[in-house]
DNA sequence: GCGTGACATTTTTTT
DNA sequence: AATGTCACGC
């Protein structure tokens, strides 16, 4: 049996696979079956009977992730599955504290708070205690609060130094004790929460440290200070962990995963054990090339070099645009040509660093009739009308939940405003209880709505979940709100949605509610209460962007959204100084602990570029055979036209690899010449405009906006501006290494670049 | 209580 | 360009 099942793998990857019971680091670089060697290791370990498939609990950060291991694991065994611990991070602390609710100190039915819950409830609470909402920004709280949470802090735990911080934690425990009163948790919450529950139950935490025996994680790049935390407690003294990752794909330091885990993570528990996966199965040769180049220039890594048995291929292709009109139109050229050659659409993508860049390119697919897919976006359980409906739902089963209360109490609008609400809230306040129970005592168009919820209660207490939500939007007024407004068609189409969800994640959990209820788990477990389980679904998976699935179609998206993902060929855009890297990035990484040394600002600056280089690479080594590198000199960004030095990164790829589109008819190649390009031929044919259409009319100095300059000191730049005529005449220059500065012509070293 | 217009704001994102 | 927030007036 398990013979075959080694059978097709290379000998690292077996060897990661067949590790005997101890802890291991397994370093598993692009493209070169990490998912594979994961869920086979999985498979392996139960099917030699070295554990049972309840001592197995395997971690990832996606909800997509996890169906994905579930899949392929099931897929391999025969056995039943369900029974196993394979989730997320959240999804998992969820279970764990649902069904250890009252050891956790929460109620049965706690509510989880998206980001956006949480933030209006940080200003809500900020609202009521009179806090200027200038010097302590909202979000600037809700930052300050989860960096905390997810270093594994509370409030109490926090080391403020100044006014500000102070101010900052006063706020972040005057939050969670309305958090406790509501009777909800956000999401880094519900880690530290679970965490702390192990923590402190000794008699939980050997029953859990027993029973699993493997602990499996995925990308290990991007946990956390206190997801590695967590994985700690849960590992016993006869617990093995094996862990996934690769430091140079770690894309998420600026929500808080620390790189740092990997490291210490050798040091802890691997002792040396650390396997390398470094054939790529995936991208060509000169593909790699291009990633290795490029990732080798950063200082801090655990070292890996990423090969293929595959030939060069093709060469990467570079395409300079004068605007970002003309990269579009150039991408829609090369896109429609490739399909033409046969190439699928969805095996196509198009990525650039942020969704404000895809507008541009969607306008040029569009009126060009490229069918495109853009991810990203609202999600369908964010989305207002659906919140609203769950909103009410929540309230059904949590009454202690202001939020949601707030959320509709006057949605549709009842009449009861904010003066009504400030009373409301005083009274409330002053008796120590939830708004709604403060509205049941109220007179009024209060106590219409009081009843109104009540009368709701009374009809969906016995009604299956999908009709419960059914009679939720009709009696609310939800649907007839969105029928008479003109453009709620759309809305009233999601909220039907919803209640198919609902009615499917009813069947589904039907099937599963035998196993629901964990048998091996200590007395005090209960079985969970259908829509406590489906608002957590909710929250926790808030659903992939709606339709458009099957249909053949280009595949839009931010190089963020497309890590482990590949395509046949892959557009980056936007490749400009700035943008990609972003000039963001470099500052404001650290949240929690900002300090203003020079220093430390200095090693910031470092590893936000650091953080941006694994970005580029994450988005090279997307692609199996072919790659497009574009740039645009002038973009409109903001409403503003923006002109831009192409990106650093360009400079730092190996230029043999490089096939200059612009300039065809010149050798593109400083040595060797490229190998012909098999398969595909894109639209060959392409070539530039004759000559750039600059925005700015004549002057008489020879310099013009969107010009590359060289200025003796200061080095490589482009003019952002220009002022004055003749002798007077100065230009603003955005330097790539020295910021913008103005420069009087008459005086300055410049000349062409 | 509710609609309107001025005003700012704008990375990346999962849970 | 587009979207959300907020103060203001009816």
């Amino acid at each position: 049996m398990s013979a075959s099942l080694l059978e097709n793998l290379n000998p690292e990857q077996r060897a990661a696979v067949t590790l005997p019971h101890e802890s291991a680091l397994i370093l598993a670089g692009a493209g070169s079956g990490k998912t594979r060697v994961l869920t086979t290791r999985m498979v392996w370990l139960i099917q030699t009977g070295q554990v049972s498939p309840l001592g197995v609990l395997a971690v990832t950060f996606t909800n997509k992730a996890a169906k994905e291991m579930m899949t392929r694991v099931s897929a391999m065994l025969p056995i039943n599955t369900r029974g196993m611990w394979v989730g997320t991070f959240h999804g998992l602390a969820n279970r764990l504290l649902r069904t250890h609710y009252r050891e956790a100190g929460l109620p049965q039915s706690f509510q989880i708070l998206d980001s956006q819950d949480q933030l209006s409830a940080i200003k809500r609470l900020m609202k009521a205690m009179n806090v200027d909402t200038e010097k302590y920004e909202p979000k600037k709280v809700q930052r300050f609060i989860n960096g905390n949470k997810e270093a594994g802090l509370r409030a109490r735990d926090v080391e403020a130094f100044d006014d500000y911080s102070m101010r900052m934690t006063e706020l972040y425990e005057a939050y969670d004790a309305q958090c406790q009163r509501e009777g909800v948790a956000d999401f880094p919450e519900l880690l530290l929460r679970a965490y702390e529950l192990l923590y402190r139950n000794e008699p939980l935490r050997q029953h859990y440290q027993d029973r699993f025996r493997h602990i499996l994680i995925d990308e290990f790049q991007d946990t956390n200070t206190l997801q590695y935390r967590w994985l700690k407690l849960f590992a016993g003294p006869r617990t093995a962990l094996f862990a996934v990752g690769d430091d140079d794909q770690s894309i998420y330091a600026f929500r808080g995963a620390n790189t740092a885990n990997m490291a210490e993570f050798e040091r802890e528990f691997a002792h040396g054990n650390v396997i390398k996966l470094e054939q790529n199965y995936r991208s060509h040769g000169n593909i790699l090339t291009a990633a290795n180049t490029l990732i080798s220039q950063n200082a801090h890594r655990l070292g890996k070099n990423l090969w293929t048995a595959e030939g060069e291929g093709e060469p990467i292709r570079v395409f300079h645009a004068y605007s970002d009109q003309e990269e579009a139109s150039f991408v829609v050229d090369e896109v429609r040509a490739l399909n033409r050659e046969g190439m699928n659409l969805s095996d196509m993508a198009l990525l650039y660093r942020s969704n404000a860049q895809s507008r541009v390119l969607e306008h040029a697919l569009f009126s060009a009739s490229v069918p495109y897919r853009v991810y990203g976006g609202l999600r369908f359980f964010e989305r207002q009308e659906v919140k609203h409906a769950l909103a009410y739902l929540r309230l059904l089963t949590n009454p202690e939940d202001d939020g949601a209360f707030l959320r509709v109490v006057n949605f549709p609008t009842r009449g009861i405003g904010a003066r009504t609400l400030g009373q409301l809230a005083d009274g409330a306040a002053r008796a120590g209880t939830s708004l709604w129970q403060a509205a049941c005592t109220a007179g009024g168009k209060v106590a219409g709505f009081a009843k109104l919820i009540e009368d709701i209660k009374q009809v969906t207490a016995d009604l299956p979940l999908a009709e419960a939500i059914d009679h939720v939007i009709e009696a609310s007024g939800l649907a007839d709100y969105y029928r008479a407004d003109k453009e709620g068609a759309d809305r009233l189409e999601n909220l039907n949605e919803l209640i198919n969800a609902a009615a499917l994640f009813a069947e589904e959990s039907e099937a599963a509610t035998y196993d629901a209820v964990d048998a091996s788990a200590p007395a005090g477990a209960e079985s969970f209460r259908a829509l406590d389980t489906f608002l957590a679904h909710a929250a926790l998976e808030a659903g992939e962007h709606q339709a458009g699935a099957g249909h053949d179609a280009l595949q839009l998206m931010t190089v963020h959204a497309a890590k482990g993902l590949e395509f046949h060929a892959v557009f980056i855009t936007g490749l400009e100084e700035g943008l990609f890297p972003h000039e963001q990035s470099a500052y404001d990484s650290t949240r929690a602990s900002a300090r203003s040394g020079s220093e430390s600002f200095r090693a910031n600056e470092e590893s936000g570029l650091e953080e941006e280089r694994r970005l580029m690479y994450v988005a090279i080594t997307r692609a199996r055979r072919r790659l497009y590198l574009s740039h645009a000199q002038s973009r409109m960004l903001h409403g503003q036209t923006r002109y831009s030095l192409p990106s650093r990164f360009l400079d730092e790829l190996p230029e043999q690899v490089l096939l200059n589109l612009n300039r065809r008819n010149e050798p593109a190649y400083s040595s060797g010449s490229p190998k012909p390009a098999e398969g595909y031929k894109g639209a060959s044919g392409y070539s530039a405009p004759a000559a750039p259409r600059s925005p700015q009319t004549g002057n008489d100095t020879g310099y013009k906006v969107g010009q590359s300059v060289v200025h003796a000191k200061f080095g490589t730049g482009i003019i952002i501006d220009f002022e004055g005529r003749g002798a007077d005449a100065r230009v603003q220059v955005k330097f790539r290494n020295a910021g913008s500065k103005w420069l009087a012509l008459a005086y300055a070293k410049l000349a062409p670049a």
